[in-house]
DNA sequence: GAATCACTGATCATTTTGACTAACATGAAA
DNA sequence: TTTCATGTTAGTCAAAATGATCAGTGATTC
């Protein structure tokens, strides 16, 4: 089943909600708290995590906890042609943690971290090194102002 | 304890790994995939949960399972004496996924969903009029590289 | 009206949990 | 060196949750 082909409805959305708060709460627990039977919340989690409507869940571990304390955004010129073998190479930097190809001049915006401002200057320098990659630029982020989050949207539509 | 006095050992981060595959996992069988006493996962797992290493797991809905199969970044420029103002109207928008603030021209980055094009040229309208806004320019994702991940750090120190 | 579907509420044996032990190793301070 | 603190292991226990069932109920669809 394709991400796209079942659409999360609004008891979904609760389960995914409270699982927000606490990942690993017994199934027994969210149940009660959402007023269903075990049985129901059971088979729709198997099926959330079966229909790929979830990520891995990678993103819970913040950088700072490994010494990862800088974090920024590294926008990329490249050469279309290598594209693939960019991505390659970018997905062989730990400090890498995501990358998007945006419509625009930048064609790739990367996410970075860093121990600090010389290690970050380490990193972009590897970043600019990935074959394709003929221009970078790097941004050093001050502040989270919204860290990653969903919880508004899957509020917003119930 | 704050995220940034504890830094994560060996073992937390043999934990965190496999609490990545599978977020869900019982604690005892996760000491057995890991070679640990159950005691110690038990441990381990209360002390990262309590430090804050943890991110709020939000992050693992894919905003197309909900119907918002578009994804944008948005840049913005602001007066800066209504930062706050603007980063609590950016809060209410429930498709503005995520804000940072970046050293640099752009005074904020922002990652934002929405059901299709026309619906994105509501989305960045409503952004562009948050207090303090002063300008806006919207690119379309065409193609999400490296999904977020910190498997590749974690990984890498271990 | 029959069939399909999701949800409920119940069962069952098995596994996991949380909260305890006591024993052991390591490293640092006295 | 001895002592102390800390983190680990490995064990216990009752209580709870699990996965796998089942039959019954209400809605929706054909």
């Amino acid at each position: 089943m394709t991400p796209e082909s079942y659409q999360l409805d609004d008891t979904d959305r609760r389960i995914l909600l409270a699982l927000d708060e606490d990942p690993r709460v017994p199934t027994m627990m969210l149940a009660q708290r959402l007023g269903l039977a075990r049985g129901t919340v059971q088979t729709r989690m198997e099926r959330l995590a079966s229909s790929g409507a979830l990520r891995p869940n990678s993103s819970r571990v913040k950088p700072s906890s490994v010494g990862r304390g800088v974090s920024a955004v590294v926008s990329a010129e490249l050469d279309q042609s290598h594209l693939e073998d960019a991505i390659e190479a970018l997905s062989r930097i730990p400090e890498v943690l995501e990358c998007v190809a945006p419509a625009g001049d930048t064609d790739l915006l990367i996410r970075a971290v860093a121990t600090d401002p010389d290690d970050l200057y380490r990193v972009s320098e590897e970043i600019r090194l990935c074959p394709g990659i003929t221009r970078t630029s790097t941004s050093m982020i001050l502040r989270d102002v919204i860290p990653y989050r969903t919880t508004a949207l899957l509020n917003h539509l119930s």
